[in-house]
DNA sequence: GATGCCGGGAG
DNA sequence: CTCCCGGCATC
């Protein structure tokens, strides 16, 4: 298992520096050209139909690719030229086409936002596209966490603009896969980077995503890769729903999620994430069994049906009373852990507390004797640790 | 009022 | 991390 540990609460001192709003874009820029030249450079030596500009590294920054195919044009021949333009086109289509790719650009010329802290590039990002759920996940905060994933280029799936950054993932994937390498595919929306070392790969997402920082931790580039295992297929185009994406899709939904197709995209990149997220379930049951004794069973049970609460606004929620009626421990492990990793997200969508105001419900008193009940206030040191902490009782959970 | 436990603080 | 408790919801 990778050693993802999803639990880092991600504080403020977390946050990634926020860079200056205007000045600071010519200095993407500027490093992502000179990346994209050299990407460029290296990739056409090596392979003449591989397809480079601005989809791996460049998608981001809205205009770079484009800009980094002029700026270089005078040492390239014709047809090189010519397949830069191509490429620009496309890039240019898919950008357009796919409002999440704006997001890391946004993100990071966001000064840091007064409202709620302007962390974690899930949640946060996410919510600055207005359109969706933020993953991760996670992802926002999330996130974040986290976090967006390859899966919504390799899907946007199904639309003709993407086809050639799929296309061209998936030409990096199997080239590493080919070479009986495992390979690690960066999740950054719009990044997709397939790298065949982990320490490459979290090296990747410092610089690039993460803005370099060494303030990060292990645990949040984790996050952003996905190791692509040899019988893995590259994503499919159809998000078609899988056992795994209950509580991610359900819970990221509520962050941005006014939009038709939200449901759709997040289960989608839910998909990828699908590979790292359970094992962080499982880490969470684990490490706080006394509090999450039914999570991971309705975790992985949960396929798409209205198992999970977590999602539903308020407003929403009164129109599901089996929903409400059903509400277990397992959503608020999952909120738990949203909260921790990608969770401090912009609240504009939604609720000025989404932590408190949707996803927070205390549990009815169950019918299960507690310590308390059974041994007595007076033998208090014959609870379980749980209920001595006064926190849900272990040894007799509901 | 008693109980269960979430959220958060202290160390 | 462990340990504890304020405070809230529920009974």
């Amino acid at each position: 298992m990778a050693a993802v540990q999803p639990r880092g609460r991600l504080s403020p001192a977390d946050t990634r520096p926020a860079r200056g709003p205007e000045d600071d874009e010519g200095l993407i820029y500027m490093q992502c050209c000179g990346q994209e030249d050299v990407e460029l450079r290296d990739s056409q030596r090596g392979a003449s139909v591989y397809l480079p500009a601005g989809s791996s590294e460049g998608a981001w920054p809205s205009a770079a690719p484009l800009t980094c195919a002029g700026s270089s044009n005078s040492f390239r021949s014709p047809e090189s030229v010519e397949m830069d333009e191509i490429m620009a086109a496309m890039v240019l289509t898919s950008l357009s086409c796919s409002p999440r790719v704006h997001s890391p650009p946004q993100k990071d010329l966001l000064p840091a936002s007064s409202s709620s802290g302007d962390m974690e590039c899930g949640g946060g990002e996410l919510s600055d596209s207005g359109s969706s759920g933020y993953w991760s996940w996670d992802h926002g905060s999330a996130s974040p966490a986290p976090s967006p994933s390859v899966t919504e280029m390799d899907g946007s799936l199904g639309q003709p603009p993407d086809e050639g950054l799929h296309m061209e993932l998936d030409y990096e994937a199997r080239r590493y896969k080919g070479s009986g390498k495992g390979a690690y595919r960066c999740l950054w929306p719009s990044c997709g980077k397939v790298l065949n070392s982990r320490v490459g790969m979290k090296r990747h997402i410092q610089l690039h995503h993460l803005g370099g920082g060494s303030e990060h931790s292990q645990r949040e580039e984790d996050f952003y890769y996905a190791e692509i295992s040899s019988e893995e297929e590259p994503a499919p185009p159809s998000p078609a729903p899988t056992l795994s994406i209950g509580p991610w899709a359900s819970c990221s939904s509520p962050l941005g999620a006014s939009t038709p197709g939200t449901l759709a995209s997040a289960s989608a990149f839910s998909t990828p994430l699908s590979q790292s997220a359970p094992s962080s379930v499982w880490q969470i049951h684990t490490e706080h069994l006394y509090q999450a004794c039914a999570a991971p069973i309705q975790v992985t049970v949960s396929s798409g049906s209205s198992t999970s609460c977590c999602w539903n606004p308020p407003s929403e929620a009164q129109h599901k009373p089996q929903v409400l009626a059903s509400r277990s421990r397992s959503v608020s492990v999952g909120e738990q852990w949203l909260q921790r990793n990608s969770a401090p997200t912009r609240s504009q969508t939604i609720s000025a507390s989404p932590s408190r105001n949707h996803c927070t419900f205390r549990k009815g008193r169950g019918e299960a004797k507690k310590c308390r009940k059974v041994y007595g206030v007076e033998r208090r040191d014959q609870w379980c640790t749980a209920c001595r902490w006064k926190k849900a009782c272990q040894r007799f959970p509901d």
